[in-house]
DNA sequence: TGAATATTTAACATTGCGTTAACATGGTCG
DNA sequence: CGACCATGTTAACGCAATGTTAAATATTCA
């Protein structure tokens, strides 16, 4: 269950907040201050954290700043509120370290679909072990865009192909049997037919030309430029 | 202490990045031309150059280039900054030889997560050892790649012969009698025809060259060099 | 929810590698 | 010297591995 840290020195907006995310099942916990905001998660180490920028004393900047210096919370994200139009307190905070922000007045839902999306980033991100951006002849494979360019073309893969295309080209040249691209594309037990890594082979070649990935037979397949 | 060369033709950014980039404990030049930025390379040798693509005078991409030409730069990291959806310079950049590229506007602790990502690849890549690849005499077996090379010349081969071969060189000298090849290259119970691992050596001679393998009549086959 | 998209399965086609068979060569005995 | 046996050589064949396509199923997103 994911941990949310409410910050804002307004009760009320604390408690519509919290109600809306508890009902999607997130546990949440309310700070109406930066130093309170600070203690607390510091206790709980929360996943993101929703900051009201105009907040009395401490303001919302100077806490990121200081949440930021936590180790323990390297990992979290931080998401500002702040009115619209308020455009230096936006650049303000995100120089400070926070990694979207949050125009009031907020909308119940779009808020929760908000934290959902950013939520869902970050566990991507933690269990990324691709590399950005890799250039091998005339391809370029950005690992955080989903993007293959092909000189000029740009050539959109959906997640597996993409995935297979990038675990090939991380290693050029290598062969690559089955059963290592099983294990790495596919979690360790799950069984899927032998016809599916062909098939995501041959759209893959569909889309880029039959000249990067070669079968060897009996083995499994390579990359090369 | 790890070096990073910031280049970018506005002192504003270069101020944010360095900044940044100190407090998570690299050591920071910053040039605000090319001509500067390549000055500064050859003096300090940083781990990475960061280049803004679109500068007066000389741009991102011509310095790049001649960053890379600089052997003590080779094994630098290059990555570029450029405007969201300048796709163009984002090819050229990495035509030009840089490894990844970073779009603006900046998010600064985005920016030192990648760097970190960069820099520790990079101390991966050093480290690696290509363990399965053997050389003997002229010759070089790579059995990750499935590839021989003899000289500069590429030679493939399928996987019976390249297993046959790969087996017969991993003891360069030793004489593999029959039974012992088949019980490691073919599972212990199948029976193949007599003729059938002459076949191999023949084809494996046809692309080798007849000086590789050679015959002890009554015994077996061995590798020389 | 349903439409759109992505992934997997299933059924069938194709191919190329490994094997075999048939024959050639060559070296070693008596 | 010539019979014999081990290995060399060649080409053709069969089958398992892979390619291909379409349809079924799962997933995503509005």
């Amino acid at each position: 269950m994911q941990k949310i840290l409410l910050v804002d020195d307004e009760p009320d907006i604390l408690e519509i907040l919290s109600y809306n995310l508890e009902k999607s099942d997130y546990l949440t916990f309310t700070a109406e201050s930066g130093l309170e905001a600070i203690e607390l998660a510091k206790k709980e180490t929360p996943d993101l954290i929703v900051l009201d920028v105009m907040m009395p004393n401490m303001d919302g900047i100077e806490t990121c700043i200081e949440l930021r210096s936590l180790p323990e919370l390297s990992n979290a994200i931080i998401v500002f509120l702040s009115a619209r139009n308020e455009d230096y307190s936006l650049i303000a905070g995100l120089d400070a370290g926070a990694d979207d922000y949050i125009t009031k007045p907020i909308n119940p839902r779009v808020f929760v679909k908000k934290v959902e999306t950013l939520l869902k980033r970050k566990g991507d991100r933690e269990n990324e072990v691709t590399i950005p951006t890799k250039s091998i002849g005339n391809l370029i494979i950005d690992s955080e865009k989903y993007l293959v360019f092909k000189g000029e073309q740009k050539i959109e893969f959906s997640k597996k192909k993409f995935e297979l295309l990038a675990l090939l080209a991380s290693k050029p040249g290598k062969v690559f049997t089955r059963d290592e691209i099983l294990t790495q594309i596919w979690s360790d037990d799950v069984i899927v037919n032998d016809r599916t890594i062909d098939v995501h082979i041959r759209k893959i070649r569909e889309q880029l030309g039959d000249d990067y990935i070669k079968t060897i037979k009996g083995v499994g397949y390579k990359f090369s430029a």
